[in-house]
Parts: C-alpha cells; sequence; structure tokens
DNA sequence: GGGGCTAAATATGTCTGAGTTATTCATTTC
DNA sequence: GAAATGAATAACTCAGACATATTTAGCCCC
C-alpha cells in the first residue's frame, strides 16, 4: 500500500520532499546557491509564497539556511538532521552512501540491544502480547510480503514501548524504518537467504523472562544476522 | 528577554520558537486546534505569511498538523521529533520532565560509550590532539565558567568526530548539547560538587591507547557519575 | 596605502487581499 | 440505517507591493 501520507500532495510539501531528495542525493552540493526566490520559484512554475515555505521545511530540518542579501544556500553536511524521519525517507529514495548504510547499522546495534535489555526489566504482560503478536504474524506471513515486514516494525516498536524510554523510542523508530527501506531496496539484488525468525523468538524469549543481558545479546546476534544478510562492503 | 541569539530575529522564526516552547512546555497539549490562520495571525500581531511559515517550521519538526477544513492542531507526542536540535532546545527553556531528562541521560548513556569504544579503534594522532587541547582547557577553565564547559563540549565532540559515524555524531550533538542545558538549569541549586576532569582523562587515555573496552568502561563510569551529581528523583 | 565609514544594490522578509481547493459536516435520499 | 449530495469552512495558493538587512563597493580620512 502507497504512504498515505502522500495523498494529499499540498505544493509546498511536494517541492520540500523535490529539493530535499536533490539535496541529500547530492544533487546540490553543500555551498550551492539557489537562484532568487523569483527566479526559482517561476522556473518551478509556483509561486513565490510556495517556494518559500518549501524552503522554510528545508531550513527546519538544517539542510538549507537563508540570508537576506547572501541568498539560500545548501549547508554543511554536518548540520543536517540526519536522522529527521523526513531527511532519512528522502535518504533513500536515491541510491545511498554505503557508508551512511553502515553508519546507520553501528547506531541501530548500539540503541536497540539496550532498548531490548531496558524492555527485559520494565515490560509488561501488555508489551509480551503485543510482542508475540506481531512475532506470530510474522511466522505465518514471512518477509518476503510487506505485512509480513510490518509486522517485523510492530515487533520492534513494541520492544521499544516496553523499554520505557521516549526519547530511545523516537530515535529507533526513525532509523528502524530507515533500515527497513535499505532492506526493501537491497531485495531487488538478491533474494532474503535466511529465515530470521529464530532470532527474534531468542529475543521475545529473554525479555519474556526478564533476562536484560539475554535480552542485549540476543538482538546483538539477530542485527549481526541482519547486516550480514545484506553484503555491503565491508568498512575501511 | 534579549538573547544573543535573537539578533536576528525574523518574525517567523520568533513565531515558531514561541509556540513551539508552548507546546513542548505542555501549555498547547496535543489535540488543541489553533484558531484559524487569519484569527490567529491577528492575535499576534502578524501576517498571515509570517505565521504560516512558523507553522511549516512546527509542523516539520511534527508538533503540529495542519489539514483543510480541519484546522491547524498540536499532534499526539509519540509524533514529536523529541531529538530535533530545535525541540530540545525549546524543551530546555521551560521546566523539562524529570522523566525525559532521565530518558536523555540513559540514551546519552547508551550512545557515549559505544562512541567511545568505536573512537578507540578508529581515531587518529589528530582527533586526539583534539581531546588533548579541549581537555586542558577544561582542566584550565573548570566547569564554573562557560567557556570550561564549552571546552567539555569540544571533548565530547572530538570523541565523536573520532568514532566515525556521522549517525552517531549527529545523535550525539544534539543529545550532548541538550543535556548541557539540563546541567546550566540545574546549577542553581546547588554547586558544581565534584572535578570531573579525572573521569575524562581516564576516557582520553583509553582511547588514546586504542583500549575500546576500557573507553567503553571510562565513559559509563563518566555518565553515571554526572547524573549522580544532578540528584534526580529516582526511576519509578 | 590602509582602515573605517557611507551608501547603493539586492535578496530575503513581510504585508495585504483575492481566489482556489480540499475536507468536514449536515442533509437528503434510497 | 447507510450511502450519496451539497454547503460551509479552513487551509492553500497566487500576485504585487513594500520593508529590512546584509553585502559590496566606493569614498574619505588618517
Amino acid at each position: 500500500m502507497d504512504d498515505a501520507r502522500s495523498a494529499s500532495p499540498r505544493i509546498h510539501g511536494a517541492i520540500a520532499h523535490d529539493i530535499g531528495v536533490e539535496i541529500v542525493g547530492g544533487l546540490r552540493k553543500p555551498g550551492d546557491v539557489f537562484g532568487g526566490e523569483i527566479e526559482a520559484s517561476e522556473a518551478l512554475g509556483i509561486s513565490r509564497t510556495a517556494y518559500r515555505e518549501a524552503i522554510r521545511i528545508l531550513s527546519a530540518k538544517g539542510l538549507v539556511e537563508s540570508r537576506p542579501k547572501a541568498g539560500t544556500r545548501v549547508t554543511a553536511r554536518h548540520r543536517w538532521n540526519l536522522l529527521d524521519p523526513d531527511v532519512l525517507a528522502w535518504t533513500f529514495e536515491g541510491e545511498p552512501d554505503p557508508e551512511f548504510i553502515l553508519d546507520l547499522f553501528e547506531l541501530r546495534s548500539v540503541i536497540e540491544p539496550a532498548a531490548a535489555a531496558f524492555a527485559a526489566r520494565r515490560r509488561t504482560q501488555t508489551h509480551i502480547d503485543d510482542m508475540k503478536g506481531a512475532l506470530d504474524d510474522m511466522g505465518r506471513l514471512g518477509l518476503a510480503v510487506s505485512e509480513g515486514r510490518a509486522a517485523d516494525q510492530r515487533f520492534h516498536r513494541a520492544i521499544l514501548a516496553a523499554a520505557g524510554n521516549e526519547a530511545l523510542a523516537a530515535l529507533a523508530s526513525s532509523v528502524g524504518a530507515a533500515v527497513s527501506w535499505t532492506t526493501k531496496y537491497k531485495q531487488r539484488t538478491r533474494a532474503l537467504p535466511r529465515d530470521p525468525l529464530p532470532d527474534h523468538i531468542r529475543v521475545y524469549d529473554a525479555i519474556a523472562a526478564s533476562d536484560a543481558d539475554g535480552a542485549h545479546h540476543a538482538m546483538v546476534q539477530l542485527l549481526h544476522l541482519a547486516l550480514a544478510d545484506m553484503d555491503l562492503p565491508p568498512r575501511a
């Protein structure tokens, strides 16, 4: 199912999307200056109002910066909100830099095991039920279909909810979604080679048993194998 | 009332700031509807243009959502980009929820030790020099003065740079800044009780010695003590 | 010759008013 | 009662004018 968010593509949002993709995709490089508002908006066939609102959105995400007289230009990459959900999504619409994918996996392998450990300490029965439900769906549907991948996402989200840390949840849900884009992205090149369900069950069992160390270790294992399945070039 | 940053207070930015603070501060609750553009902008004494651009900024950070006919309303908290640099800054302008501060510290104690471990493996001589410089300034100035705290920030940023992970760096710099707001915030209630420099040196030594486990452990220790210095109410 | 002040050029920022579009809500109809 | 229909409403878009700030160049003075 197509993402419901793009159901009503207001112009400013659509333009922000397009320019955002161009920026994170490297088509517009840091330091590049946009033409004046009048020329830029005319080139896009939209009004100055809509164009300006698009720029405001990009500015809020740290991708561009505008100053009177100086103009609007792409900011240095270290100023970008790389973990902003939209920025991540835009990144994975193009060909993301393998280095960055590795960075994200590395980040995930730091975050999620810790979340699993917290979840083991703080989970309630409701959380366990949610995890179990997601796990069942996953086993029943498999990761080849989108409903199965959605169940996988639900599984991870349930763990985050159980971890009881809002900041952790906000972060991991963005990164997790991005990684799932990656998976979808990689899926063209090779079929899914391995059934990840047993790994998930190990995580589930440890959390259900309130075994924090076990949950941590099982999640490390799960992510390690997930990364191996992507056959990325090894890091320098 | 005038702080240094508002030297160039474009109206839309100032309004986004004000409304943002109201939202994260709980003055406007999720589900609350804003008056129509004309009424809201008139109430603020600004034009619809400036008001709309402010709303666009807040929308880009997930704080509000506007739809034709339905109006503009504050979104559910789980949709907020809690780790957005601006959102974090706005949060700490008011009285942040102690629970959330704990969440952030917990997140930091997951992120930074991992970053330190990566740094121990990947650091170059340049990184070590930067860390050493920040450390020296810190020891010379102390954390009581703002230049000393800036040096502390530089120390942590140098570690992140050495870790060689963009995503990690983007995240930790936001969180680190926020935590430093917290420190400043807490400073009124009690004087800084302990000299944190020895802890920093242990982290530095381990990274310089390429001792990843040691760096991880030393950083855990550093953050643990930093948290203890804040005498927050213990978590439920 | 160089440093600092002044002024013009220019791109963003702001304002106003009109018109468009989409979504909600009440009504009607089957 | 559920589905189709229409009116009300709020955000959305457009267009043009004016204000503001910052850069750049030129000028004067030291």
